[in-house]
DNA sequence: ATGAAAACTTTACGCGCGTTAAGTTTTAAG
DNA sequence: CTTAAAACTTAACGCGCGTAAAGTTTTCAT
C-alpha cells in the first residue's frame, strides 16, 4: 500500500478535487453523499489522516479541549475527567487532561500551556483558594471556560458544581434523625471553597433545628486529606474533643482519615449499637464503600455535574465563547446510607 | 503593549534577525550571549510565544511526549503519571496525558491518536493481557516507545517495571517467618501480566520452603478491583476456603475488598493475638497506610521505576528512535511493615 | 427541457515557522 | 593588524492545509 504524504495526494488518490477533500474533514455533512462516498471508500484503502499540525494552524478555531482538575491522584476527579473526555470524544473535539497536582504554580503553567493550544475550550476545576485568581482571570478572557466543582466568582463563562447546603443538610438532617447531632470535621484552611460552604451549611442547619454548632478544625496543608484527616481524628480522641458520639466530616477522604484513627484507637464506628462513634461524610468517593465501616456520605450526582459541564462548554463554543451572563448550576446530593452512620 | 503576530515581528522588534530567533528557540545556548541577551530582554517585554503548530509541522521530531496509562482511577497510576509528567516537563518536553479507562477499544484509539501528534516519544503502560498486541506492535514500529508496569514480550524497545519476584518472595518469607504460610489470593483471568508472575512467584518459594502452596482465584473482570476483592473475599470466607490464617493477596486494591469484606465479617485482621486473620499484600497503594488495619505490603520503587523510565525514553530519542537491543530493568521492592500482617 | 441553485474543479494565496544558500559582520587567535 | 572561523543577515523556498475566487458540472424543481 502506498504511504500517502498530503491531501493533495490522496485527493488524487480518490479522484476529489483538494478543496472538497477538506471540506469534507471540517464536516462529511458538507459534501455530496456520492463524493462523501467516494472520498470514504479511498479513506478504507490508503488510511490517510490529515496533518493536525497544518490543520490547527490554519483553522481559526481547534477542536480541542482542556481538561483541567487540581489533584488527579484524588479517583474522585479521576472519574470525572474521564467522563469528561469521553463526552468531549464523543462530541469530535480533542480533549487534554491535566492535574494542577495542588500546586498554584502548575495551575498556572497549565493554564499558559493552554493557552498556545488554541483550545476552542477549556473545562477547568481551579484549585480554589490557592488559585491566583488574577492568572485564571486573564485565562478566562482569552479562552471560553467553563468552571466546574470548584467556584471562583465571577470567572468564567459558567459555573458547573454541586449544591454543598444539599449534601449536609441532607447528611445533618440524617444524624440528627437518627441519634445525636454531629460535630463538623474540617480542616483549619480548606484548599477547596466548596469546605467553607458546607461550613456554613452546617450552622445553618444545626441552629435551625436548635443545636449548637461544634466545629472541630484540624491542622494541615496541602491535598493529603486522608493524612490530615488521620492526625487531626488521633488528636480529637486523644483530647475527648467530641461532645456527641456523631461526627460530619468535610469530605471523604478526611473521613477516611478519621476512620483508619478510629480503628487504631480500637474505636467501633456505625450505627449499631456496640458501636461508639457515628460518622458521616460528603461526595461518595470511589472508595467509600470499602472503607471500614462503609462510609455513609452524602453523593455527587457525578453523572449531572460532568454531562452539564460539557454541554454547557459545547453551547460556550457555539456561541463564540460568550455568554451573556454568567451563570451558576448547581446538582443536589443524594444521601448514600452505608454503614458508618 | 502591542500585540505580537509572528516571529517575523518579534524578530523586528528584538533586533535579531528570524532566522537566529528560530535559532534562539530551538536551542537558546546555540546563539551568541550577547544576542541571547537581546532576544530575551525583548521577550520580557513583548511576550511571544512560537505557534506551536507551526514549528510542529516543520519540524521533524515534535517535543511532545505520550503518557498512557490502563486506569488513571487508580491513585497509582495517577501518583505515576505526575512524575513522569514532571520529569518530562523538566527535560523541555510537552506531555500528554492518556487513560486507557481498562477498555482495549480505548487504548487503540489513544495510540491511534497519538501517531497523529508525532511525538518524540511515549511512555506506555498497557492494559496487558488486553492489549491488542498487533495494535501495540504497530504503534511501536512507528513511534519510539518505552513501556512500563506491564511488560509485553518483545514490544517496545525497552521496559521498566518492578520485579515480581521480589515482591512475593519478601511478602511470603515475611509471613512465614512470622506466622503460618500464607494462601494466594488474586482474579481468575488477571488483566495485569504481572499478576502471573505473581502467582509463580508465590508457587515457587512457597515450594522452596517446603509449603502446599494454595491459591483462592475469585471471578471478576475488569478494573473494580476493590469490588472483586470484596465479592470474593465474602464467598470465601463464606465456605471457609482458607487452610491457614494467612492470606496473600495478589495486589493492594484486591486486599483492601478483602479487608472490607472481613470487617463486615467481625474478622479481626493483623499480627496480634486477638486477630483471626493476617492479611498482607503487594504495591503500596498511596491508600494502604490508611486501610483498616493498615496494610502491610511490598511497595514499587515508584521514583526509579518512573525515573529510570523517563531517563530510559530520553536516550531512545536521542539514539534517533531505535535500540541495538530491547532492555528489561526491573526494580526490587520495599517491604513495608504495618498493621494486617 | 429549462433554468437556477448547489456542488464541484482549478488556481492561487496565506498561515507561521524551519531551513538553506549566499553574502556580511563579528569574534578571537596568531 | 591580519585572517579565518563563527555568527550573523537577507532572501527565498517549502511544509500541509484552509480558504477564497472564478469557472464548470451536477442536481433538481418547474
Amino acid at each position: 500500500m502506498t504511504k500517502i504524504k498530503n491531501m493533495e495526494e490522496f485527493a488524487a488518490l480518490s479522484g476529489i478535487s483538494r478543496p472538497t477533500v477538506s471540506k469534507y474533514f471540517h464536516d462529511p455533512d458538507s459534501v455530496r453523499p456520492t463524493t462523501r462516498a467516494r472520498i470514504e471508500e479511498a479513506l478504507e484503502r490508503f488510511d490517510y489522516r490529515p496533518n493536525i499540525y497544518a490543520v490547527n494552524q490554519n483553522r481559526k478555531l481547534t477542536k480541542n479541549i482542556g481538561i483541567v482538575v487540581p489533584y488527579l491522584a484524588d479517583p474522585f476527579f479521576a472519574e470525572i475527567a474521564r467522563y469528561l473526555e469521553q463526552s468531549c470524544i464523543a462530541a469530535g473535539y480533542r480533549p487534554s487532561l491535566f492535574s494542577s497536582h495542588g500546586e498554584q504554580k502548575l495551575e498556572n503553567d497549565i493554564l499558559d500551556g493552554l493557552q498556545s493550544l488554541k483550545p476552542a475550550g477549556v473545562l477547568l476545576a481551579p484549585l480554589g483558594r490557592t488559585s491566583d485568581q488574577s492568572v485564571i482571570e486573564r485565562f478566562c478572557a482569552n479562552v471560553p471556560t467553563v468552571l466546574f466543582d470548584s467556584n471562583l466568582e465571577g470567572l468564567g463563562a459558567a459555573f458547573i458544581g454541586s449544591d454543598n447546603f444539599s449534601f449536609v443538610s441532607q447528611t445533618v438532617e440524617y444524624m440528627i434523625r437518627t441519634g445525636e447531632p454531629p460535630s463538623f470535621f474540617e480542616m483549619r484552611t480548606p484548599a477547596n471553597p466548596n469546605a467553607n460552604k458546607r461550613r456554613k451549611a452546617y450552622i445553618e442547619v444545626m441552629e435551625r433545628l436548635g443545636f449548637e454548632p461544634h466545629i472541630i478544625r484540624v491542622d494541615g496543608k496541602g491535598w493529603a486529606f486522608e493524612e490530615i484527616g488521620h492526625k487531626g481524628a488521633l488528636k480529637v480522641l486523644a483530647e475527648n474533643g467530641l461532645r456527641t458520639n456523631s461526627v460530619l466530616c468535610s469530605n471523604d477522604r478526611l473521613a477516611i482519615g478519621f476512620l483508619a484513627a478510629c480503628y487504631e484507637q480500637g474505636i467501633r464506628v456505625g450505627r449499631r449499637d456496640d458501636c461508639a462513634l457515628r460518622l458521616a461524610s460528603n461526595d461518595d468517593h470511589p472508595f467509600a464503600k470499602f472503607t471500614c465501616p462503609s462510609l455513609t456520605t452524602a453523593a455527587h450526582d457525578y453523572d449531572n455535574v460532568a454531562g452539564r459541564s460539557v454541554e454547557t462548554l459545547f453551547e460556550l463554543i457555539e456561541s463564540g465563547g460568550k455568554f451573556e451572563t454568567r451563570s451558576e448550576t448547581l446538582f443536589p446530593a443524594r444521601l448514600v446510607l452505608r454503614d458508618s452512620a
